[in-house]
DNA sequence: GCCATCAGTTCACTAAATGAACCTGTCGGC
DNA sequence: GCCGACAGGTTCATTTAGTGAACTGATGGC
């Protein structure tokens, strides 16, 4: 990837977006981490040129979030996404949440979250991390601790 | 903003990024969100030019993440977040907290989130809904709903 | 053997970001 | 009432990144 000036800053959140912070990145991670594996799939989903496509792979690989597995018996290969890059699923979920809610009343697809076995509705929330109870968006207190 | 091919795609995640997906919003947000409300203060803190960010202000004006209010008895300005940008808290802190899981053991600057009453330390999680309890990762689905 | 498909690469072109300089208005000092 | 500093921009030349089409080369099905 390209240094930006960005990447210098000491947070986190810069940090991450270093990562998968360009036009793509986060979009490519959805389907990735939807089940779709193959350069030709992804490139006809997305609609981005090849071009970028493979070099937005290779600094994935780079960055140890897919893996470039070559499928038995062939010469192709499946991009498969590792548990940095699963880890970006409340990322991702947040995005969509928030898609949902702010982009007016257009009847577009839905992401829906539940929960396996209930099939109850869930969503990307605040938890206390010691009982796993939600806290109210205006209850939670966010710092930065430098080191 | 410009008319990437992403946005004609039908997904709330695809929207989400229309919006806040380029290079430099996410971290003008999380600057906004904790109180930088200056233009001169975002370009220092964030080093991106000054043309860029002026383009990006307006862009975020024109879509209601913020609003220019010009500062009482001066002809200066404070860029405030709106509701609409508030909402993207939980986006921002999910990437914070996965940047820090995943940076390597860089020791920086941390992003810590407790509850405001008894400061105990809060997660960007999956909740249940309906009983705001926790839902381990392994058990959710996500699933995309077409109308 | 032939055409289609997959997984790329190369290249010319366009769009966007960068960095520096410039402009305007305000405030404070003197 | 002049000077410098600062806030909040705009303009412009240069660099960098993304786009789209064409090309390569290996497989695979029939």
């Amino acid at each position: 990837m390209t240094t930006r000036s960005y990447r210098r800053q000491d947070c986190p959140i810069a940090y991450a977006l270093s990562v998968v912070g360009d036009q793509w990145t986060l979009l490519l991670i959805r389907d990735l981490l939807s089940g779709v594996h193959r350069f030709e799939a992804l490139q006809k989903k997305l609609g981005l040129s090849r071009n970028l496509l493979a070099r937005r792979l290779k600094q994935l690989a780079s960055q140890g979030l897919v893996t470039r597995d070559p499928l038995p018996g062939t010469k192709r290969f499946a991009y498969r996404p590792t548990p940095k890059c699963e880890a970006l699923w409340p990322t991702v979920l947040a995005l969509a949440e928030w898609g949902q809610a702010w982009r007016g009343n257009v009847e577009g697809t839905r992401v829906e979250i539940t929960e396996s076995d209930s099939g109850k509705a869930v969503g990307v929330r605040y938890c206390r991390l010691e009982d796993g109870r939600e806290v109210a968006p205006d209850r939670i207190v966010v710092e930065r601790i430098r080191p």
